[in-house]
DNA sequence: GCGCGTCATGTTTGCGTAAACATCAGGTTG
DNA sequence: CAACCTGATGTTTACGCAAACATGACGCGC
């Protein structure tokens, strides 16, 4: 900074005023320091810029996992719009879901520059993490259940799920199987509590769950056990990747979908539409929970506001031709 | 840092020291220091740390999207890694692949404080970027043509899609058709010259490529033009969400696979051993990449050294059912 | 034409840390 | 026992920047 200020004439506060954008800078003095910046190819240090100011513009993301797709598009969508507010995404990956790792990862959070902090956590590990977080750093929860310590942003699973299993019901099936993500997962907790109380409301008992862990291998598995059960004909999977492996049990076992089994999944991944026959499932909009999350975040920061409580992005069924004739 | 060292009755810079893991700390001091630092809540200043040791242990990826498969799960091996060696990731998603969107994501960059930045950008935008990367800051490439500016690290693809040609070529069929992916980006290029080249190499003739965009629904479309030509007996397409795209439209024309069609994916994602039938594909180590760039990376860091050239991580075959009778 | 406000710019200072150097106690050697 | 070493700890300083305050030039009104 020194150097361009001699090379440009002025002192070195002028430089910073410049590089800041703030006024009180004479248009040709202005260019003048542009100009001695580039030629000396100037790039101010951040460090020392947080260091002053006392902020990073910076937040960081911790998480499990990046192969889900919900995870990497909110992730995605974060960054996006963190970009926009000149904030930059730093990752923190918990290699090992253990006590440990979240543990670890929330120490190294609390030595790290971040001015706010995103968890997306599906997995009740949250407890153990309390005392850990740096005090005074503001947290924002998505698909997790944070209790009432911290604002959360998440999806409307349940009533996603429950549109999902009266769909169901409304095409005439006297019930619906499910077929359940992983048992610590609480997306998967929450789906199967609405697949079972839209049941319980509309007097039809609940058949007995069968157990996945959201890939579509666990759902072929799923899926086999089912197609065989001849009362079997409307399936609530809890993610699109198992109902895949569903749709292939049931292909297999001679029962076609819709005609013989109507099958809905969870997500609307990008693929769901071309499966074969092409899937029902449930519209989540990551990108809005993403924005939601930077933006509960940032008002944390900005105006120290009071944690808004828990924001729930709406969901909305998607009616395919795995739930009947096609729509379009 | 004053207070504990106030209430350790040290000086500063043996906190420093303790906090550093320096050595010549007397154990009895360290354990006062540390008592200290738990009972105050004290973190260390990172942008502090940062300004005084003039690195920031932290890692910039640049990428246009989390959306496909191999973007996140390169990230995710990266970030994995990364942390191992006690860095950090900050991601810089680039919103509109123009160049100016490029421009843009790299002067943030540019003022971000990183000590090495990996591009992960699969589009020939690369040339733009070059006046704009910070002068001094290790780079490494990922997918795409850095020519010899900086080091590249990527899945051996060419390898990979001869190898699925070639397996189409030894099932006998007389020619292998080919559905692209988005004409801008190198993945696709680089699949589709090793496809023409091992057809030119046995003589073959090469049939007109279908293009895609990467997504399942246009890999249906390419499925539909294909499924019309009767003489089409073997596909490879460039990734496995075209794939499936194209196992559906060749299943609505009631061609068979692999009876009447052969087909081959490329990434081996997760859900392609459930695709109807289980698809051949080529298996990319994404994990592997990730580390790749890190440790490529971290060489540049740590020990100034040059760039090693191109890092080229194997890809194979796996050979499932759309390409013939069950494997396993 | 004197006082005062306004605006552009310069000077001083300190953010939290760690390297470099200084100090000091205790021990060792010839 | 003096000269010297070693190892633990304290003191000074600078990293690059920007807020706060200081300066100084100019113009305006009365």
């Amino acid at each position: 900074m020194a150097d361009v200020a001699r090379l440009a004439g002025v002192s070195a506060q002028t430089v910073s005023r410049v590089s800041t954008g703030h006024p009180g800078v004479l248009e040709s003095t202005r260019r003048e320091v542009l100009n001695a910046m580039q030629q000396l190819g100037y790039r101010p240090n951040s460090a020392a810029r947080a260091l002053k100011r006392g902020e990073f513009r910076t937040i960081g993301v911790i998480l499990f996992t990046l192969a889900t797709t919900g995870n990497s598009r909110t992730v995605e969508a974060i960054a996006a719009h963190a970009a926009r507010e000149g904030y930059a995404i730093t990752l923190i990956p918990v290699a090992v879901p253990t006590q440990d790792g979240v543990l670890g990862a929330f120490t190294r959070l609390g030595e790290l520059a971040v001015d706010g902090i995103v968890v997306i956590m599906e997995v009740h590990l949250l407890d153990a993490v309390d005392l850990t977080l740096p005090p005074g750093v503001p947290v924002v929860v998505v698909d997790s259940d944070a209790g009432d310590r911290y604002p959360v942003v998440d999806a409307d699973q349940a009533e996603g799920a429950r549109q999902a299993v009266r769909h169901l019901l409304e095409l005439g099936h006297e019930t619906v199987w499910h077929v359940t993500g992983p048992d610590d997962s609480f997306s998967s907790a929450r789906r199967a509590a609405a697949w079972r109380e839209v049941l319980d409301q509309a007097g039809r008992p609940a058949p007995e769950c069968e157990h996945g862990d959201w890939s579509a291998e666990s759902g072929y598995r799923a899926g086999r056990k089912l197609a065989a059960r001849p009362d079997c004909t409307a399936i609530f999977v809890a993610n699109d990747q198992m109902a895949l492996g569903v749709l292939r049990a049931l292909h297999e076992a001679g029962r076609r979908v819709p005609e013989d089994v109507s099958v809905v999944g969870f997500d609307d991944i990008p693929d769901a539409a071309s499966y074969m026959p092409p899937l029902t499932t449930v519209h989540q909009d990551w990108p809005e929970v993403g924005r939601r999350c930077v933006q509960a975040l940032l008002e944390q920061i900005n105006r120290h506001a009071v944690p808004p409580g828990t924001v729930l992005v709406p969901t909305r069924l998607i009616a395919r031709e795995s739930t009947g004739p096609a729509a379009s």
